[in-house]
DNA sequence: AGGTACGTAACGAACGTTGGGTATGTACTC
DNA sequence: GAGTACATACCCAACGTTCGTTACGTACCT
């Protein structure tokens, strides 16, 4: 009666996951089967099917632990600021979202190409809102602790400069996936850093 | 031997383009298929095929035909804004972009829908690479009017300016479209002219 | 009469999905 | 502790559908 637990199942999930990943991060949602995700693990379809039940049910696994990936992936430039609080951590996560190197390309790669499929379908399109909508909550943490400590001003609501931060990333991510000559890891962080610095301005801290 | 030309065959191809176009709004590209695009308009296959020889040679028409009407639509902030140069008509520019209105959000959700695409194949993102960055010079221009008329600081490059305002106005899309009621039009406009505002700081005019 | 415009129908390929078939390991029996 | 029963993991093959594409037929205009 007890599960017999030949294999992990948690971890072909895991397997399967990560081929969804490497076939998304080339061809993109529209190069996405089942055919062409079991040759890239080396398997076929049936394994795929004794997993998840649909192509849909995959998809939307494959998107959670992108998420997950994103949410639990090294953060360098985060950990490397250690327990700072204020604008240096509010630096760190606009940093670590950004395609400074080719895994978080790739990552990010497939962020965008997912907007396709998640546009058109309501749920997906709910899903992805949702983590945005937690992405600018987390950062209005920081922020909120960045304008305690003096470092930004008090003038703009909390809401409104994550919205505006996190905007801002997103749309740097868009242009440095497009042209990644013209947007090196060294550009990106000088336009973030830019960017905090016009946001600072105003701040009671360093005056 | 000159074509009788019984139909307007420019005619047709656009209209070809405006079933490719309601299509892709509804169900995004991993939807747009020749069937699809000859039921949307009342026809069949044999026509679409009679006007384009592929399926990508339709959907590289379409995506010029998209760009296209970009450039050439109404533009409201730009046209209130007349001859004004400067900052007035970088807002103008910014706002333009954004999706206020719902023909606008449809536009943008089939630009932001293509970069799944675009990504994945290299001359359909060399191609979306040059549109972004024509877009950041047409930017830049005003840009350099604006630090002309002092209305901008001069310490800051051209070129990165441009840039950061293209990435703020992206990704504010983005999240508009997938949270449209977190960011009502009124929103958008406030967001922009806060940024505005702060990259104005440090210019000569004001002051 | 002749060529253009377009519908009709069919092609092969690829898709998601389903249903056996075959190992391989665990659980139970004596 | 060997033998049986059984569930699991997976491959293999095929299903019906839908895809892009092609060939062919027909109506219409000049």
């Amino acid at each position: 009666m007890t599960p017999p637990a030949r294999t992990d199942h948690d971890a072909r999930r895991i397997e399967v996951s990560q081929a969804v990943w490497r076939v998304l991060a080339v061809h993109g949602f529209g190069g996405l089967t089942l055919r062409a995700v079991a040759a890239e693990m080396g398997a076929t379809t049936g394994l795929l099917t004794h997993y998840f039940p649909s192509k849909r049910a995959l998809l939307k696994h494959a998107l959670e632990v992108l998420d997950r990936r994103s949410a639990d992936r090294p953060r360098p430039a985060a950990e490397r600021a250690g327990e700072a609080s204020g604008l240096v951590m509010v630096r760190a996560t606009l940093l670590d979202i950004l395609p400074l190197d080719a895994e978080s390309a790739a990552s990010n790669r497939i962020w965008v190409a997912s907007w396709d499929v998640a546009l058109a379908d309501p749920e997906l399109a709910r899903e992805h809102a949702e983590r945005y909508r937690r992405a600018r909550e987390r950062m209005a943490g920081h922020i909120a602790q960045a304008k305690e400590l003096g470092e930004l001003p008090l003038g703009t609501p909390t809401d409104d400069t994550a919205a505006a931060a996190q905007s801002f990333v997103l749309g740097l991510v868009v242009q440095a996936l497009f042209a990644p000559r013209e947007f090196p890891a060294e550009r990106q962080i000088a336009l973030v850093d830019e960017y905090l610095a016009r946001v600072g301005d105003g701040g009671t801290a360093g005056e």
